[in-house]
DNA sequence: GATGAATGAGCTTTCATTCAT
DNA sequence: GATGAATGAAAGCTCATTCAT
């Protein structure tokens, strides 16, 4: 187990993986070639091939560490604002949306997948899964802000209606030149007024029904 | 400039719009070749060229007429329920989603180019601006709708957060192998229910704010 | 249509199947790439691709004529000996042997390729039928050199044996550097030795047999 | 130079070998990978250029073995049959085939490197010098078989044409699904009467022409 | 106006092999 | 002796586009 080389071998995972990411985010999954990736990574576009199955194994390992941090992120303001679901519906928003403006490429991941296609082994599965949590766990928020019963109906379609939001947000400026912060600076309030007001309509809609 | 012959030769484009049209709508942009768009028009890919500077500007000029059919729909809702704006605005909303799941590849037109991008006489112009005409028309719906002020940034706010919904619901099933119909009929109500919802919460705001 | 492009199509498509003819024969059909073809052909390697589907098809499609040259020589050898059929046997091999010569591509064609796969519609379906046309007609052959039943066990495994001599007579020179009538010259007796001695075999284990 | 190493490396070669062997016989030489070898040997890759100077090489010295086991049992046959050459010839013939169906990858070994690249120095000589041992074994058997004169123009004729005949039997199964023992049963009546016949012919040629 | 012919740039992927440790 | 890292060459193939007629 020789010390360097294990360390020069994750330097060039690392870089081609940075590669990927940066190029991934700017322009997209399919516009950019593995010798892209590889030239920016600074190696031979085979190397690529030693670390990662092909191209769509590189976008599920780019996105796999992201993603769980993601969720880490989501399940800790679901613990520290437990008392205020309302906060945790906000924060939690922000934190996707920043999230996916940072990487572009998730994008793809997150919704331009068909969610049906769970081939059981395949690497897709994982990020499927983590998809799905996410999801649950923005649909507990919603309904400890709406106190809508776990496992309702509407409590499903309201989480996507909140969903679809989220997914507008984020794809609106998916091609968008400015930076995520940028973005985030500039349209935060109009995001925090977007996440008020459909919470608003959520529970005035459930009261009326009432 | 003999009759006969320019008729031949609009009957050619006309056949180039409605094979790219069909084609794109069902594959979508991206998967479809020049060839086969030239294969299914009966005419060859070369030809093409001659009506079109390239792909791009195909489907652009494709778009158009589906665009400012679009927008005639949007001024006929828009007049025949004045009495009702809410109304008018669920009516738009389920036109807009229907229009996009049909033109499938319209996703790109309207969400995936950069809006900044102006260069004054490029194609995109034109349907820039039809865009930008449509989200107007949407404003003024919106604006009926909630009683806020013409040109407020809250106006801007509100119909900015309605398009992200629209804008998401659209994206989410962009490659769903359901048919415009089937999405259509299966989550007609989870739309309705985002329409009404956005338009309750928006009201209870901005009663809330005074 | 215009006499002269159709004629430069024509042109083209006959110096590709030239070239892959001749690349073939000499250095087998895996060794030799597209582009290689193509450089030997003095075109582009895409504009294969606007002739034949892929290199299988050019494969199939440069065997195609010679094919059925061949049979068409087995016909006639067969008809005008009649009277004679030791003769046409004799006849029939060295045909078939200086064809596998000729064009080693052959080889491949013959034998190479499972005879079982029959997905009716391929390409390969063809070229089956034909060798299995061939192979049927030498099975008259021996079978009016033996006087064996038609459709008797015994014929069916003597034509193989048959089959195997001439594929081993071939096989065994497949990657010789002698050209092929170099090889006929040469190796003439002993291939016609080989067939009068497998007749002659035949014949006396028929006869022994009863 | 330490007892241990040496075994151990002689281990590793031992590995190489006979995951080669393994792997090539079941999906010939093409097909398999030094990567796949070096796995299936439980070492790198690499090391595989250590014992082998490249992949032709690790082929030829995995054929050596092999050869000169067949090369025995040939001898064992030949001595034990001393007195029914007859017998003989049928059991060399099926060791033969045999041989060849077990292990596909001979087949380029015997069939496919021209004979006569003899540079003298070149790992193919000791391969050749063998399959030209073989051959005079075989071309001994005949000889008895017949009574033909050693050295006669006549028996070399024939023994090449049995050898034709033997590389036509393993030539027409190499690309065959079936393994090597299925064959053998399945036609292992088909073989011998080629055998048999074959044996006649040069019988009552030979007779006839005195 | 229309077209068939032709092309260059590009894609992902595989492989045998070499180099530094 | 052994190995992981890395690579160049090459494969088959597709595509939007241009040129000559």
């Amino acid at each position: 187990m020789p010390r360097k080389k294990q360390v020069r071998s994750e330097d060039t995972k690392r870089d081609i993986l940075a590669a990927a990411g940066k190029l991934f985010a700017v322009r997209g999954y399919d516009a950019v070639s593995m010798r892209e990736i590889a030239k920016e990574a600074g190696c031979s576009h085979t190397t690529i091939y030693i670390y990662f199955e092909d191209k769509e194994a590189l976008l599920n390992e780019l996105s796999m560490p992201s993603l769980l941090k993601l969720k880490e992120n989501f399940g800790e303001v679901f613990q520290h604002e437990r008392e205020n679901p309302q906060n945790a519906l906000k924060q939690i928003s922000q934190l996707f949306i920043r999230f996916c403006l940072l990487n572009r490429n998730m994008y793809r991941i997150f919704f331009e997948v068909k969610a049906e296609r769970v081939d059981e082994d395949s690497p897709e599965m994982e990020i499927n899964q983590i998809r799905n949590q996410l999801f649950g766990l923005l649909m507990q928020v919603v309904r400890d802000c709406t106190g809508l019963m776990e496992g309702s109906e509407r409590l499903l379609a309201y989480t996507r209606i909140y969903f679809y939001m989220l997914h507008g947000m984020v794809g609106t400026y998916q091609y968008s030149e400015e930076t995520a912060e940028e973005l985030m600076q500039r349209l935060a309030d109009t995001f925090d007024e977007g996440f008020e007001v459909l919470l608003l309509g959520f529970r005035e809609k459930t009261k009326s029904d009432h």
